[in-house]
RNA sequence: UGGGACGUAGGCAAGUGGUUAAGCCACCGGGUUUUGAUCCCGGCAUGCGCAGGUUCGAAUCCUGCCGUCCCAGCCA
């Protein structure tokens, strides 16, 4: 790819490493990647950043990207997560061609490798059960001890990890490991364990294998294997590039390039898988998918469109400093691609009537409205108007303050696309609320100005109450109630922060007519409100449902919370 | 007296010894507006974790200190 144009200025190190490889044809020039997930969950926007750089990358540089499952764990992982991951990395919009991989694949692979480190004295069966390993292992500031295993002969290592893959032990009473140094520094180098018996079944081996490889026996030699050249992760693998170095050099095979990153945290919301899981299986979310998950599946459901979070991350960029991204960010990324390209359309959410008194009763007249002003080639729409309609009970006030210059008795305002009503009485329900408001409209100024050029300050959404198509509509707002959830302590429970308030349902709320069009994934502006999208859930009353993608930035209430108006 | 990494604005993040330290989000002003939206204009680090030093010149180089994160799974 033509990166000419491109100033070396803005380009992240990573971009600049590979490059430099590209320069000095450390890889012949040539850039693969890949993104390898465990299936053992969901995809999160974290992920997101991973699969954008690994797929990004390879793309700007004219090479490929890998998907493949580091699926080395049986007990964890399920062929569910390997559907939803794909479905995923495909919204997102890349695309793996047949390059569909597995670890499991390289079982066979992995296990020659392992013979062959054996056969050169450099990885050894250990019979020391877990206890006996950890205190083996020492602790940061204190070396470890040798196993007394250790010094086995070649030929009794091959025989016992032969019979370990025959099945011939019980989970725990052996473990392969590697021989390198129990008084290094780095603890990732203390004869880490290689091979594990587990007399499960595996998703895609099945009962083949009773002794599955580790991640860092599995991980560097997968990538090896795939011909990977710059193997990016995030930064708490570090610690792991001495010895997936020390692997590959043993072995005398490919040897990729790693380059860590650091993963992105979102305030407000959580993204560790176990946490994530966490709030699935204990009933705080409906699912993976729930759409006030950050996972992509919940985004997904709650309208984010996939362009919006590739821009969002491609403006967060990428470094090795820990770093939080505010919320707002990715908001606004969502907001700039919908304000483009959803359609707007009427829906009350707090409904009052308003009655136009000096409006034939029975008359109808349709008004066109237009369904994007950022947008002319989408047309316009229909929007019955009558005597009778409901407006936002929020948009009237008896006793307005300056600034309000929405309606209030003997106030003037705007119906948009419509006439201009001005107030003339409120009628209330015994307890004092509003229960109809009474209004009077002029005529002159149907379309919604008026050829004397007067001033009107405020437009009104409005929905024809005979017309009215009754949704329900889910505002869905911050999964935790402080910006920092994962930051909460042992000593506190994180689950105390969840936001109880993180879905607010109205259960009828009335529309124009054509928002019963809508299909499920749809993405519509509700005027005055925010950014919605039609889904597949199911209400109790058999109601379409909306999820609030993103509210509309909201001045006034801004001002009305500093007490400025 | 363990090892590895990272500190530039409220949040991200350019900057790789040489004019007034990019840009984005947020925030604060102002203009336009039939969405208090959008859009447009302007403001927002005499300062780069701190302290010394090298240099004509330092966010960039050196020394020391401080702070934050990761590592003691037969998880990934």
């Amino acid at each position: 790819m033509d990166d000419s144009g491109k100033k070396d200025a803005g380009r992240d190190f990573i971009r600049r490493t590979v490059e430099e490889h590209n320069r000095t044809g450390k890889f012949g020039s040539k850039v693969h990647t890949r993104f390898p997930p465990e299936p053992n969950g969901y995809l999160h926007i974290g992920h997101a950043k991973a699969i954008s750089l690994d797929f990004g990358i390879a793309h700007e540089y004219g090479g490929l990207c890998n998907l493949r499952f580091d699926d080395t764990n049986p007990e964890r992982e399920n062929p569910e997560y390997v559907e939803s991951i794909k479905e995923d990395v495909r919204w997102l919009g890349y695309d793996w061609g047949e390059r569909e991989y597995y670890a499991s694949d390289y079982f066979e692979q992995l296990y020659e490798f392992a013979l062959d480190l054996i056969r050169k004295g450099v990885a050894y069966v250990d019979s020391m059960t877990p206890d006996q390993i950890r205190e083996y292992r020492g602790t940061p500031t204190e070396p470890g001890t040798n196993s007394p295993y250790r010094d086995r002969s070649v030929g009794e290592n091959l025989d016992l990890f032969e019979r370990m893959r025959a099945g011939e032990f019980e989970e725990g009473e052996h473990v392969l490991r590697a021989k390198i140094d129990m008084a290094h520094p780095n603890i990732n180098m203390r004869d880490p364990t290689m091979y594990r018996i587990r007399k499960v079944s595996h998703h895609r081996t099945g009962d083949r294998w009773c002794i599955y490889p580790t991640y860092d026996w599995a991980h560097g030699q997968s990538d090896s294997i795939e011909g990977i050249t710059h193997s990016l992760c995030t930064i708490e693998f570090e610690n792991h590039r001495p010895l997936y170095d020390w692997f590959l050099d043993q072995l005398e095979v490919h040897h990729p390039q790693q380059i860590e990153f650091a993963p992105l945290n979102i305030t407000y919301t959580v993204l560790s898988k176990r946490k994530l899981a966490e709030l699935v299986r204990e009933g705080y979310v409906d699912g993976w998918g729930d759409p006030r998950m950050p996972t992509i599946a919940g985004m997904r459901r709650r309208g984010y469109p996939p362009e919006a979070i590739r821009d969002f991350l491609e403006r967060v960029g990428v470094s090795k400093t820990e770093s939080v991204l505010d919320i707002e960010m990715l908001e606004f990324c969502v907001r700039e691609v919908l304000n483009r390209s959803a359609e707007r359309r009427m829906v009350v959410l707090d409904p009052v009537k308003l009655v136009i008194e000096n409006y034939p009763e029975g008359q109808e007249e349709t008004f066109e409205a237009e369904n994007n002003p950022e947008d002319e080639s989408a047309g316009t729409r229909s929007m019955p108007f009558t005597r009778e309609l409901y407006i936002e009970r929020g948009d009237f006030m008896e006793d307005p303050p300056k600034k309000f210059f929405r309606l209030a008795p003997g106030r003037e305002v705007r119906l948009k696309h419509a006439y201009y009503v001005t107030c003339t009485d409120v009628i209330k329900e015994s307890d004092g609320t509003v229960r109809e408001l009474r209004c009077r409209y002029d005529p002159e100024s149907r379309g919604g100005g008026t050829a004397d050029g007067r001033k009107v300050k405020g437009t009104l959404h409005w929905v024809s109450a005979h017309h009215a198509v009754p949704i329900e509509v889910r505002t869905l707002g911050h999964l935790f109630t402080v910006d920092r959830p994962d930051r909460i302590g042992e000593e506190e429970d994180w689950r105390d922060y969840i936001n109880p308030e993180s879905r607010q349902t109205n259960r009828r709320a009335p529309a124009e007519p054509a928002v019963g069009h809508l299909r499920p994934g749809e993405r519509v502006q509700f005027l005055r409100h925010g950014y919605f999208c039609a889904s597949d859930e199911a209400s109790d009353s058999g109601l379409p449902v909306f999820n609030r993608t993103v509210s509309l930035k909201d001045t006034w209430a801004k001002m009305r919370q500093k007490g400025k108006a």
